[in-house]
DNA sequence: GTTTGTTAACGGTACCGTTCCGTTTCCCTA
DNA sequence: TAGGGAAACGGAACGGTACCGTTAACAAAC
């Protein structure tokens, strides 16, 4: 796309408009829902004119999935040869921190509530957010599977589903859910898991990992 | 309330009309979601006046807590002196039948969907489908547990979280489900919880179990 | 000056929560 | 046995708001 190509006549999009438009569908989709939000509204948030929207998406759904897929945030980067136990225990903290913001827990239900009606934006995020994660992760238990820090009969995925599936049980759960809470509640789920929790040699903290979660 | 108090005097409500609407209100929640339904619709769907609803009910919310508390189905009823491996596996075909219907995938997604914009939706759905399951398997899991059915490391609660959240997860993906597909997975993630599959006797069959799942 | 972007305004539809109808169904008293 | 009162019923309409998808007119970039 940066290839040679003559640029189009006529005037440019407006790059910002794009960036502007598909943070206000996004803030409208986690607080309002799909059926709750509608194009005029996504276009007076973003100080734009409804054309503006039209010309760039056909539909309520394709905007919202496309925000979805906007929102994703730097890929993980998970340390290859540190034992998964240490990851897991080492992140839990920053992990709890972030997957606890009512924003986030907002958009995991949103998406996870449209998944029936409006599958795009479900398959969207799977594609854009789980499935890097998922790929991220999967070779740590693999190499934690060989090396026998885990239950012999462990399937990689469905352990996967199990672990992300739990937290994001305990996000919809009705109530307050403080990152402390968030954090032991991980932990629990690790023990679950079969991981043992790791002797924190002296001096190590937790190393923070940005963004994970179901 | 069945009491003595004399009744009240003027026509009594048509009880016929209270069924109507909350079947008409779920049909609605689940398929428009909270935000895409209306009172007027509700009304219209089940055959009865707009005032005939707002008599009854104040606002949508609590509408529709109502009508998904009105939705459950027949308290489960577990064999106590069976081991939890043999009901899991017993039960699983059943299970999985029933939470692959759409109507009952689409149902669970709303709920989650609703969790953190109305919450008393997904708390009426916590209090009177989730928790009763909760207890009534909680006790085969602590016998399991005793006798060495399940690892010694086991809390029952994250147990529990870990494998509804797992089917709920599987339930959201995207894609096509069968009833058999699904009940392979139940069976991956009874076996990843640790249960043993137990060698079913000479001319047992899978004994169903009533409404389950999430 | 041509192409495209942006904005403002269009008519039409749906829903809101409320308020009237005229009717129906029950309880209580005469 | 005959009435009268009280409440609920379906239905229609209220003014007000929001959104739909499109179109016409102005502005900007090439």
């Amino acid at each position: 796309m940066t290839a040679p190509g003559r640029r189009p006549p006529g005037r440019p999009r407006d790059p910002g408009a794009d960036a502007a438009i598909l943070r206000a569908a996004l803030d409208l989709f986690i607080e309002h829902g799909v059926e709750g939000t509608s194009i005029e509204r996504v276009a007076k948030a973003a100080g734009v004119g409804k054309l503006t929207v039209y010309r760039r998406w056909s539909g309520k759904e394709e905007l919202i999935a496309a925000a979805v897929e906007a929102a994703r945030d730097d890929p993980v980067d998970l340390p290859a040869d540190t034992p998964l136990a240490a990851v897991a225990w080492g992140a839990a903290a920053a992990q709890a921190e972030h997957i606890v913001q009512p924003r986030f827990r907002a958009m995991v239900a949103r998406v996870l509530g449209t998944s029936a009606s409006h599958p795009a934006i479900m398959a969207a995020y799977w594609t854009h957010y789980v499935e890097p994660r998922r790929a991220a992760l999967r070779p740590l238990i693999e190499r934690a599977l060989a090396e026998g820090a885990l239950p012999a009969h462990t399937d990689p995925d469905v352990l996967m589903d199990m672990m992300a599936g739990a937290v994001l049980y305990r996000l919809a759960r009705p109530g307050p859910l403080d990152a402390a809470t968030m954090r032991r509640y991980l932990e629990d789920v690790y023990a679950q898991a079969g991981l043992e929790r790791p002797r924190p040699a002296p001096g190590e903290q937790s190393e923070p990992e940005r963004g994970g979660g179901p």
